[in-house]
DNA sequence: TGCTCCCGCCAACGC
DNA sequence: GCGTTGGCGGGAGCA
């Protein structure tokens, strides 16, 4: 059985971590923008979590289903904080005894700390840790994760690297959301994050409240297929390319004297309804809550790039497209906006799966961001066959060889062309690429 | 300064 | 009523 291997990114002192309650009191709001002393608190789960899981433990679990017994929780062992001496402890130290809320939020925050560090410090030495003991660098920050080490990418690394990526189809794994984000250091809300796009390609699917069932990458061609035919069914490509022209011919003055809200999208939209009218899921209301869901979006977002060509698109193109399916009455910046930092949180879980990349493409109106899909190119491979090969071997190798199967996110579009993989492309490709 | 996206509030949902 | 789910946007880190 072949599993994702990223060993370095799962820390056995993972293991060591202690629940903490999902719903803390008011006072957390007040802390949330302090660094508060916090004194180190036992505390009850919420959840049960397992013991202390060992290094083999671990192992076992990366390529086999995760134990599903629950056992009394592991309570953490006391540790003072190492934070120094400062004229505010006292008031610190007050407010930390007040609010035993606060005290677990920091405690929590500590122990993520610990993990990321120990994990970080394991990968190959690629990340800094910002930890080096200058003598003078408060110790605090020293340990405090960047926020590349909290990405939603890396965590969703983590995720992946529990679980097999081809199970065996008889064995039933399933996945604790309590669990994972116990053991993953993490509130249960990010793990929703990383399991609705995983959902969206049916990666996971819903079994009951808190559990999923993982199913790899096993039904990932058939998966990819059916979302590329709808995608077509949606008339993607058509807006994609409605949308770019339209973005052309809007540059410069023109672009400035129009207000934002009142682009003229309305052939898009048409297109847009044209497309729904094919399909009998959209005869959901718009605008309803699942309607906006990161899995549909997640959907939305891969049919993209599987209809479009190159396939590279662009976010805020992707954004104006979502906003037109589900917000065709709104479409202001400040939904704009939302839009974009979902799709951030798709494309930060997609790239982790080695399924796209961030690149920049270069446009008269300048740089901007944009995800080229580097994950399977056909629907199916010869005789029907499906062809794994594209993303998943770069993210096996790459596995393989002790590294995330992040590719590197801030690689410039280099080849216009889906059909070669990273690195693939001649020289050729790269001076038709150039803007 | 703009891009990126973590974080957690709080409302919808479902039991 | 209460726990789960997840939309949403503020705002901070980073380039």
């Amino acid at each position: 059985m072949s599993c994702l291997k990223l060993k370095d990114l799962v820390s056995p002192r993972i293991g060591k971590c202690d629940t903490w309650p999902e719903s803390l009191s008011e006072d957390k709001r007040a802390a949330r923008k302090e660094n508060l002393f916090m004194e180190p608190k036992r505390i009850s789960p919420k959840t049960p979590v397992k013991n202390e899981l060992t290094p083999s433990v671990l192992s076992w679990r990366k390529c086999c289903t995760p134990d599903r017994v629950p056992v009394t929780p592991v309570k953490l062992t006391d540790k003072l904080s190492p934070e120094p001496w400062s004229p505010t402890a006292n008031l610190k130290m007050l407010i930390s005894a007040a609010s035993p809320d606060i005290r677990d939020r920091e405690r929590k925050k500590e122990l993520f700390r610990q993990i990321e560090n120990e994990t970080l410090g394991s990968v190959g030495g690629g990340v800094q840790l910002g930890a080096i003991d200058d003598g003078v660098t408060d110790e605090f920050e020293q340990q405090r994760p960047s926020r590349k080490q909290k990405s939603l990418g890396l965590l969703c690394q983590k995720f992946l690297a529990r679980y097999p990526i081809y199970p065996i189809s008889t064995e039933k794994t399933e996945i604790s959301l309590d669990e994972v984000a116990t053991e993953l250091g993490v509130e249960r809300r990010r793990i929703y994050d990383i399991v609705n796009v995983l959902e969206s390609l049916q990666l996971v699917s819903r079994l009951a409240k808190n559990q999923y069932s993982w199913h790899g990458l096993l039904g990932l061609q058939q998966t990819l297929a059916a979302l590329k035919k709808r995608g077509e069914q949606h008339r993607y490509a058509e807006q994609l390319s409605y949308i770019h022209h339209k973005e052309l011919d809007f540059i410069g003055e023109e672009m400035e004297k129009r207000e934002p809200a009142q682009e003229p999208w309305t052939s898009c939209q048409e297109l847009s309804r044209e497309g729904k009218s094919v399909e009998a899921e959209n005869k959901s209301a718009m605008n309803s809550r699942k309607d906006k869901s990161l899995r549909i979006m997640s959907e939305k977002f891969v049919m993209l790039f599987l209809v479009s060509e190159p396939k590279t698109v662009a976010l805020d193109i992707a954004a104006k497209i979502l906003i037109e399916e589900s917000q065709q009455d709104t479409a202001d910046n400040s939904k704009f906006k939302t839009k974009i930092r979902r799709l951030y949180d798709i494309a930060n879980v997609l790239t982790s799966l080695g399924l796209i990349k961030k690149v920049h493409v270069t446009e008269e109106r300048g740089r901007k961001p944009a995800f080229k899909w580097v994950g399977p190119v056909r629907p199916h491979g010869p005789d029907g066959i499906p062809d794994h090969s594209a993303a998943l071997s770069a993210s096996a190798s790459s596995a393989e060889a002790g590294f995330p199967v992040t590719v590197n996110t801030k690689e410039r579009l280099e080849c216009p062309s889906s059909i070669h993989t990273p690195g693939s492309c001649t020289s050729q490709c790269k001076a038709q690429s150039a803007p």
